[in-house]
DNA sequence: GTCGCTGCAAAGTCTTTGCAGAGAG
DNA sequence: CTCTCTGCAAAGACTTTGCAGCGAC
């Protein structure tokens, strides 16, 4: 693939994803702020699965001198999560992680020993969870999959 | 089905289980007590998934003069969380739920109305799900699988 | 200028822990 | 008898909230 076309995918996909929030925002009377830009931006950036403390740490470092409180990043996750820009995970004692819902939808294998997470997708499974919702009556909103094991890496440790 | 035989059936399962929680039990050098067989068993009879709070709630109400600690429901569904006898399962801000593991394994849809949960099972996903592990290199331990939406009942309002 | 936002610290909530007496093995 | 459990209350961890000054619009 080409680099400057992924580059220039990147950027507008970004562009596109701080646009979505600004109406948003517009759209409920609330304002635009350096602090929420800031969120955004870095979860954007960011391909972890963040705590809510651990977003923080990042925006403390990135932006040292915004000083930046926690209650903003619960505020901002917040209402990012009510919105349906991010999506939350959690799972275990090790607490509730976010992601941005504008990446493209996927799965979690999340190995139980060193706490990585892999995305995946699979066609069949989204076809058939579909399936089921409406045999089940219901109106499905979302959906989510974890599979719990043990990554190749700490297989061979 | 035969009335009898159902019963039975029951009855076994759950002499079976409270069997083998002894079992483990005394493999660890842990005491038998009379609070964490009225867990097991509330557990058991229990047909909801249930947090540390409403099964304190239930015992409460079915032992009230055992006067159970919530203390000692925290540290038992963390006994029988650990030695796999029961899962949790957690989603939005509603906290974390418990489940007897015993039971045969089966995914959640879950309104996000009322909070019901509904259980199913298919077989497709479940083939799917290994076949993924596999595919990443992933040995396995376990998976959840939840669909939010709306159900029947929610939707009609 | 107005009204929402932010950081701070205090208050909540949920969960864990220390302790002394009770109880299982 | 010993050593673990339990209930209680205190401590912790995580999250939310009230407030006064700040900043977007």
């Amino acid at each position: 693939m080409d680099i400057t076309t992924d580059f220039n995918d990147r950027t507008v996909q970004y562009t596109q994803l701080l646009n979505d929030f600004k109406v948003l925002l517009k759209k409920n009377s609330l304002k635009f702020t350096i602090q929420r830009e800031v969120i955004l931006e870095t979860l954007y950036t960011s391909d972890e699965h963040l705590t809510p403390e651990s977003l923080h740490r990042l925006i403390q470092e990135r932006f040292p001198n915004l000083n930046t409180g926690i209650a903003t990043i619960y505020r901002t996750l917040s209402l990012l999560e009510e919105s349906d820009m991010v999506t939350s995970l959690s799972f275990g004692s090790q607490g509730k992680k976010y992601e941005l819902g504008a990446k493209n939808h996927h799965d979690h294998m999340i190995c139980t020993t060193c706490g990585e997470i892999t995305e995946f997708v699979d066609e069949q499974i989204e076809a058939r969870q579909h399936k089921i919702a409406q045999e089940l009556g219901f109106k499905m909103a979302d959906h989510s999959m974890q599979i719990y094991g043990t990554c190749q890496n700490c297989q061979n440790k």
